[in-house]
DNA sequence: AACAAATGCAACCGCGTCTGT
DNA sequence: TACAGACGCGGTTGCATTTGT
């Protein structure tokens, strides 16, 4: 970039910067006045550049103090880094960085600087934009993030991976820099167009006045699953982009909901994410696929009950109004729909299917969690609502991959061979009115019949792996609420749920 | 042709980690 | 051991360009 408008300055050392890191420090700043800020000159590119083959990379910050230039360290080092290289790549990426970025992604998720290790003459931001140009280009074509042939590989090499992990997982494996390195299968994606304003929604009349706009990324590179490591995951619980033009307020969800448009069946994942597919003309749908129609339900703050779990009947819940509460802020001692996200799932292509075989081994299946369980924070364990919704290790799977795992189904767990293999959406539909078992999966729950049955506890529920666990998300002052937990009433609890979920979370 | 929306890229920002003192 | 500075990473934003109406 050379672009010589756009200067802006930034007072070296006032009140007006920013930032108080790296742009102002680690130099007198006040040398040459104040640091320039935008698009790099032609004159600063060559002065860098002389600079550096003088004296080589780093110590950025003395750029700044000898050369005159009046740009901040870290400015420079990206500058350099980025554009100035002289090993860099420059041009498009070719066929196979192309594919190499695909894989690597399957692999490592958004580990930019490592996959930029990986592919010689390209950096992290290169990496990084065309990603995000690529998922954006997918979604609207309809198409899987991944290929199938590297969903393939993933499954494969994951199903090996679960066989050497799946009996030694425990939550510090979260920490481990390969945990996420397990795979997911594109999700479908979601309809974000054609929505009706108010139409009466399946099961539920959930005012439809504000939809929800969520980056695209967000939601679908991550397999609409929330990340280990919420800081580096767009779609936990991170405030709505200023990008976003719907003016979704500064923090939403917890709960989100697509709404079908007229004509289109919803089922609800364990995520509180209602997804929507065609009765009717599925192929149709797969192609309009875009962007979620997304609605976080929001209920009335008074309302007795807590943020977490699926949304219960409208018949019998007292907080389906048809009050404009969608897509709201919660108050902040309603997180406990933290507790609906999965800790663990990044939504890679390796993750998902981690989580597959997971439930392949448990050999177990299990019924969604009655409303009551999620409304009833008076129980005998506060952690009902983490037990219930975050649903252990192997459970928080999207539906595609369900699909793939459902051990009644045993067409599903072939692997995918093509993409025209990936479940249509009719598929979907089949699948949800034909067999109803698979209705029983926790994060499957079928319009109809989620509010029924009994709670089954998931053999891996345990209270303190649980509680480790959200404590590692939540760092310490989720261990703090786990200290009141141990010996606070049932009520106390209840609310210590909510306000160490919700306001605990470090990057919102 | 004019305008708006969408797109893509470069740069910025905040935060975590590393390293030297 | 504690602290501060340097560095690096990942997410976000600004804006020029492209595309569509």
């Amino acid at each position: 970039m050379t672009s010589e408008s756009d200067e802006r300055m930034i007072p070296i050392n006032g009140a007006d910067s920013p930032s108080t890191d790296d742009a102002n420090s680690g130099g007198d700043g006040g040398l040459n006045g104040p640091l320039k800020k935008g698009p790099w000159t032609s004159a600063e590119d060559a002065i860098l550049v002389q600079y550096v083959n003088k004296n080589g990379e780093g110590n950025w910050n003395a750029v700044q103090k000898h050369s005159g230039l009046a740009r901040c360290g870290k400015s420079c080092r990206l500058r350099w880094a980025n554009h100035l290289r002289p090993d860099l790549k420059k041009g498009a990426f070719t066929a196979e960085e192309e594919r190499r970025i695909i894989e690597l992604h399957a692999k490592m998720g958004n580990k930019w600087a490592r996959m930029a290790a990986e592919l010689p003459g390209r950096t992290d931001n290169e990496i990084k934009n065309y990603w995000n140009t690529r998922i954006k280009r997918r979604q609207r074509a309809g198409l899987p993030i991944y290929p199938p042939d590297i969903c393939l590989q993933a499954l494969n090499e994951g199903s090996q991976q679960n066989e050497d992990t799946i009996n030694t997982f425990s939550p510090n494996d979260v920490h481990r820099p390969d945990f996420i390195q397990i795979s997911t299968l594109d999700v479908p994606s979601l309809e974000f167009k054609g929505l009706e304003i108010n139409q009466p929604l399946y099961p539920l009349d959930i005012p439809s006045n504000t939809l929800l706009d969520i980056s695209t990324n967000t939601l679908l590179s991550q397999g609409l699953h929330p990340h280990p490591h919420p800081h580096n995951h767009p779609f936990y619980l991170h405030p709505p982009s200023k990008r976003l033009r719907s003016g979704a307020p500064e923090s939403m969800f917890p709960c989100i909901n697509i709404v079908p448009p007229i004509g289109m069946s919803q089922y609800q994942s364990n995520d509180g994410l209602l997804l929507s597919c065609p009765s009717s003309d599925p192929s149709a749908w797969a192609m309009k696929m875009e962007l979620p129609s997304l609605q976080t339900q929001m209920r009335n703050t008074t309302a007795n009950t807590n943020w977490g779990g699926p949304p219960p009947s409208p018949a019998n819940n007292p907080f389906f109004e048809p009050a404009d509460v969608l897509m709201q802020s919660p108050p902040p001692n309603e997180g406990a729909q933290l507790c609906n996200l999965s800790p663990q799932n990044s939504g890679l292509l390796n993750e998902v299917l981690y989580e597959s075989g997971a439930l392949n081994n448990s050999k177990t299946s299990y019924s969604f969690p009655q409303p009551d369980s999620y409304i009833d924070i008076d129980s005998s364990n506060a952690n009902v609502l983490c037990d219930a919704e975050w649903e252990p290790y192997g459970e928080r799977l999207s539906p595609l991959v369900h699909s793939l795992d459902d051990p009644h189904s045993d067409e599903t767990k072939q692997p995918v061979k093509d993409e025209d293999d990936y479940l249509n959406p009719m598929q979907y539909n089949d699948k949800f009115e034909t067999n109803p078992t698979i209705f029983s999966k926790p994060d499957f729950m079928y319009p109809s019949t989620s509010f029924d049955g009994p709670v089954k506890q998931h053999p891996m529920n345990d209270n303190y792996l649980l509680k480790d666990v959200i404590g590692t998300f939540l760092g310490d002052d989720f261990r703090d609420c786990k200290k009141m937990d141990t010996g606070a009433t049932s009520s106390s609890q209840g609310h210590c749920h909510d306000s160490c979920a919700w306001n605990v979370m470090r990057t919102i």
